[in-house]
DNA sequence: ACAATACGCTTGCATGTGCAAGCGTATTGC
DNA sequence: GCAATACGCTTGCACATGCAAGCGTATTGT
């Protein structure tokens, strides 16, 4: 490997594959959702008034608005996120966190701390893993999908 | 955000998105192909004897098998990679990478390197960059995914 | 004011993917 | 040696996703 942008964007993305996989079986076993679907929860809390337009949340996951549109009708059913309009502009269709949605965001998350925990505590000591954090936040930190 | 460990997995999978969205554009315009194809042939070329069957290939992809499957038939039609069958094992098919599957990786591989460069280039000096790609190294070592 | 444009959302179609079943080939156990 | 099992691959089905077109609503330009 003689390219060390090259070497470290494929070890990004391979120990992202890695995270992904294991969060996906375990939020789908335990929590019923899919990791697309804990995403969409985790914007929305965060967002002011928690809650977004639909384009803006797609924006910010990196994917389509018609898939949200599709991710929302079940999320909807299950009473995880609600629908609000906007009086000023009709096109507008929010989506709102619910108190369950909340509630199983918070379970989510106990589940993404535990499974990370498993896999950076073995391998870091704390002072490793804050340094890695802050150059990760570089990274992401002027994207429209920041969460933290 | 509270968690250190959470936070940390977060932003892995947030700047992985970033990178694998913007790798996503660039290999299917410039070079015709996929992201999960460009990991199909740097898999094989680092392969023993530059080839994989396909259920080892799966694994390393965390993909499933018949997914493989569905990918080799238009990779094989342009001729990017062959398949071999084992003397010794019928049930075996491997996936070979040609000179022109080496060839395209070659290419799309620069590609990669300079878009990794314009990510980590304003972001991090050499050093900080060389210690991101150890600790990521570490995250990934023991995996069959890993590439480095 | 009103036509033209832009915007937000949804839907039809095409594609990519996983799971489970099926088929053919090796390996194991007796 | 042969039946039972395991393994590798493919295929049918279901589901997720992006793109482009369409619909309704706001904004802009004249």
């Amino acid at each position: 490997m003689e390219n060390l942008y090259e070497q470290s964007a494929l070890r990004l993305l391979q120990a992202a594959d890695e995270i992904r996989a294991r969060l996906a079986g375990e939020f789908s076993a335990v929590h019923g959702i899919s990791v697309n679907e804990f995403f969409v929860l985790l914007h929305l809390e965060r967002a002011t008034k928690h809650r977004l337009p639909r384009v803006e949340l797609a924006k910010r996951m990196h994917i389509s608005a018609s898939t949200i549109t599709r991710m929302a009708a079940p999320m909807e059913k299950i009473g995880l996120i609600e629908r609000h309009t906007d009086e000023r502009d009709a096109r507008l269709a929010f989506m709102v966190i619910t108190d369950a949605g909340r509630e199983k965001l918070s379970e989510t998350r106990a589940t993404l701390a535990k499974q990370a925990g498993y896999l950076f505590d073995e391998r870091w000591d704390e002072a490793t893993l804050n340094q890695f954090s802050t150059e990760l936040h570089r990274l992401v930190s002027g994207s429209v999908s920041n969460l933290t």
